[in-house]
DNA sequence: ATATTTTGTCTTCTTGGAGAGCATATTACG
DNA sequence: CGTAATATGCTCTCCAAGAAGACAAAATAT
């Protein structure tokens, strides 16, 4: 399942790239648009800001802009940043690899086969979409 | 990420596929092969008995054993009694179909759109492998 | 009958998601 | 200068689901 903090992330960032201007836009706005609890966007912005999405202008008049231009932000790297891994188990993960502890040899588990080739289908998918191709 | 129920649930199906013939394997057996805590493992062989892909047998010589031939068990049909919708979002689920309560409209919904496509690129891995393409 | 094995139920523990609340820092603007 | 507007940071709680562990009951081969 995808998480509401990924789901409401991307809703963000397409709300800021529909503006196409680089003024800052505020969470309340952004919120009451997209039906999102204020809160709780608050905390998923700021993650998006420390990974450099995201510019953020404190005071009045203040808000959130995107950082750099729709069509060079890769959705491969926006899901590694609000969801995390993109492979389903660690252990056929590119940048979160991890070893099973039950799996004596992975090159012999069905299990690994099989999420090696969903993880590849889903990179496939990430990387030919950008920020710019969400926009319809 | 993958629950450990499915990924434990694939493990032991592909063993009982492995050992190719129609006599019942006792849960003692397949949770020692696979390094997997046994009473958990009871739990995920019954819902899949109960799912039409396992049968048993009680007392002495029993055990559990496939009922249909391993190139007859499509992983779509493993993945959706095991780790429920392939969809990340009900939205864009086939068998789980729910709407987003926060959503106006679907067809112009970003994450719709992007979440769309990892579906069905996912649903194309699940098509193209039954339990005998695990099998190494 | 008895030992073996599945079946079923109940309980517990931990983890992570989702969000509320409040205090603090920064800035625009009159 | 001062005040209002706004972002930031932190803690805390609530809830659901995953991951088991314990133990009794039912079925069956021998």
């Amino acid at each position: 399942m995808l998480s509401k903090k990924t789901k409401y992330g991307l809703k963000a960032l397409t709300y800021l790239a529909s503006v196409d201007s680089k003024v800052p836009v505020q969470i309340a706005e952004i919120a009451k648009h997209e039906n999102i609890s204020q809160k709780f966007l608050e905390s998923i912005l700021l993650t998006l800001r420390r990974n450099g999405f995201l510019g953020s202008k404190k005071g009045k008049g203040g808000g959130y802009y995107l950082i750099k231009e729709p069509k060079d932000i890769l959705m491969t790297s926006v899901m590694r940043v609000l969801e995390g891994p993109i492979a389903m188990i660690p252990c056929v993960s590119l940048n979160f690899y991890e070893k099973c502890d039950d799996c004596p040899d992975e090159n012999k588990c069905s299990v690994n086969k099989l999420m090696l080739q969903v993880r590849d289908s889903a990179l496939e998918v990430y990387r030919n979409n950008t920020l710019e191709d969400l926009i319809s």
